[in-house]
DNA sequence: TTGTATGCGTTATCAT
DNA sequence: ATGATAACGCATACAA
């Protein structure tokens, strides 16, 4: 690895005429350029970034602490976050916490994960990146940062209360209420909800945008027609018999799991999902497209999340760092999968209230 | 951010001293130790690495290359990768390549591939990162490294002929090997196979690991038994009835998308899986567990090719980069995952040849 | 247009 | 045990 003095002394000019050169500042006569130019390729010179970046303090890469790589959401996060930063050349310090590996499901609870986010906050910090992204498994309030941040941070898929930090959230409430808006389109009236856990933001909010759509389609919001799961499978199939009963002519699962498990009664039942009773998930799932016959469902913006993030951690940076007091919560659209799970429903019988 | 020189002067020591603490290099009295100890902790302190790397040369970072975030065997191999490197304390640099995004599925084929590729190594090398792991999107031959490589470098899931860059792949034969064994030790003789592409290297590898525990078993090998897909899940539903016909007793299908296919049609014929006939798939995909009967299944070792693979590298680190002349190919095994889509044969009477 | 000199924050060498 | 200082590779202010 030859460095910018040898090029120098190579070429015969001295390091301040080569990184004048490099780094294309002009006052250089185009004989010398173009000398000094051919030595850089023959000698395969490439900048020391590290050098580079003690003198200029700006490192062109930022901090991705991802907390478990392995959860279904961040790969497809993290490839928007590689997007945006591909196009503005900046580099990335990926940190991958693993968080449920360690933790299992509890690991937000944990006492030692605030100081682990801390300490790699430093580390990153050390390292010179110029922002941090964090990104979560799963939507929640993240409250683990330390009060004062030398950097620029947002946090992607879940939110913070920590001022100055910005969040970027799929918009829950949107998904619903555009899926159930569908689903009344089709001429479902009496439409079911088996929902996820009782108390999860994701549930909070996709009822909401439920209850929207319901207002929206002029249809009484009729509590009875909701039921709460737990977003596995098995909590779809055991809370299909009470919406069954109730008559409905649609299921919208808060997820494509429960979906799957409504679609396992529905099928013991001999009921025809998609001809004798409509199913909708969502997340878009991978297993969506593979159902008999393939699930209608919201699809997350995963991407979009990611690269909305780094738009927004470098757009702080260009900023110069000032007046970051807008601790926002950018919230991004879903996109729904029209499969061929929702029939539409011609006969007007069962749609009394 | 504090400099070790503001530190010095807080405490009124030299900054050779406070190194000296920093490093715990000894020959600093227990007095002054514990003194600046406090000051550094009032002050928040952190090296600047940048700085460190700059004067020391190693940057405790590794560089790893991914074709494309978004495939599936992607996030468990980096996930192995920074296992790894979390307990010997090196730091990630990630670079995502978005091969199938940008050039979709033929981008191996492309020229401008190469020539990213060699770019991205060389902003990396630029960066001081003293290893590189390539990971590739699936198994396969990668010769697009430069000839002088000024670091290590590794090939996770795929292998390169360039000299002196080691690989670790997937155990193809051994899994194939194992689950076919597993079949016969069901009492099945008659194993019909749907391959995936003729000339893919799982196919192949597969290929073989069946015959040998056919042979292992003392079962005649039929060619006829063996019927070829492209991987996607219509082409195991269009090539089951073929080897129904060849009155086989058991399907091995060499992923579990056409797994699925198989299931689709077997379904559709009254056979059901698990009971009338016997079916196993290869790569433990998510939906594999949700199938009707869940499927059995060889699950590839992800995480562990990338746990490997930052051995392997780190281990090059520390022989000081000497005769890694050892362009080795590494194979890990995988673990078979048994579920209910193979069912005991119990009568003896179609086991003719 | 080109060269000289200084400093970024650290470690390491050599005095004291 | 502690301090002064050079050096790592680069960018830049200033001199020539």
């Amino acid at each position: 690895m030859p460095t910018i003095k040898e090029i120098a002394k190579a070429s015969g000019v001295s390091v301040a005429t080569v990184s004048n050169i490099i780094n294309e500042k002009g006052k250089v006569s185009e004989e010398t350029r173009i000398r000094v130019q051919k030595i850089i390729e023959e000698m395969n010179y490439t900048p020391n970034s590290v050098a580079k970046n003690l003198k200029t303090k700006n490192s062109r890469c930022i901090g991705v602490i991802a907390e478990d790589m392995t959860v279904f959401a961040l790969p497809d996060i993290i490839d928007g976050i590689t997007e945006y930063c591909e196009k503005e050349d900046y580099q990335i310090l990926l940190v991958n916490l693993r968080l449920y590996k360690k933790f299992e499901d509890t690991y937000y609870r944990s006492d030692r994960y605030g100081d682990i986010v801390q300490r790699e906050i430093q580390k990153l910090v050390a390292k010179q990146v110029e922002g941090i992204i964090y990104v979560a498994a799963h939507e929640r309030l993240i409250n683990v940062f330390p009060e004062q941040l030398p950097v620029p941070m947002v946090v992607a898929y879940g939110y913070t209360s920590h001022r100055g930090i910005p969040s970027v959230m799929v918009s829950d409430e949107q998904g619903a209420r555009e899926l159930v808006k569908y689903l009344i389109s089709m001429g479902h009236r009496r439409i079911g909800v088996i929902a996820g856990k009782k108390y999860s933001m994701h549930t909070r909010s996709r009822l909401e945008g439920y209850q929207r759509a319901l207002f929206e389609g002029n249809v009484l919001y009729d509590p009875d027609l909701v039921v709460y799961g737990d977003w596995e499978r098995e909590s779809g199939y055991r809370n299909t018999d009470y919406l069954i009963e109730k008559n409905v002519t649609a299921i919208f699962c808060m997820n494509d799991f429960m979906a799957g498990g409504a679609y396992d009664r529905l099928d013991e039942r001999k009921l025809k999902v998609g001809r004798d009773i409509a199913v909708a998930g969502y997340d878009n799932r991978e297993m969506a497209g593979y159902e008999k016959p393939p699930l209608t469902t919201m699809g997350l913006p995963l991407h979009d999340i990611g690269y909305r993030a780094s738009e927004i951690i470098l757009d702080m940076l260009k900023k110069e760092e000032k007046n970051t007091e807008e601790a926002d919560i950018y919230y991004v659209d879903c996109k729904p999968y029209i499969r061929q799970s929702v029939n539409q429903l011609k006969t007007e019988k069962k749609e009394g209230v």
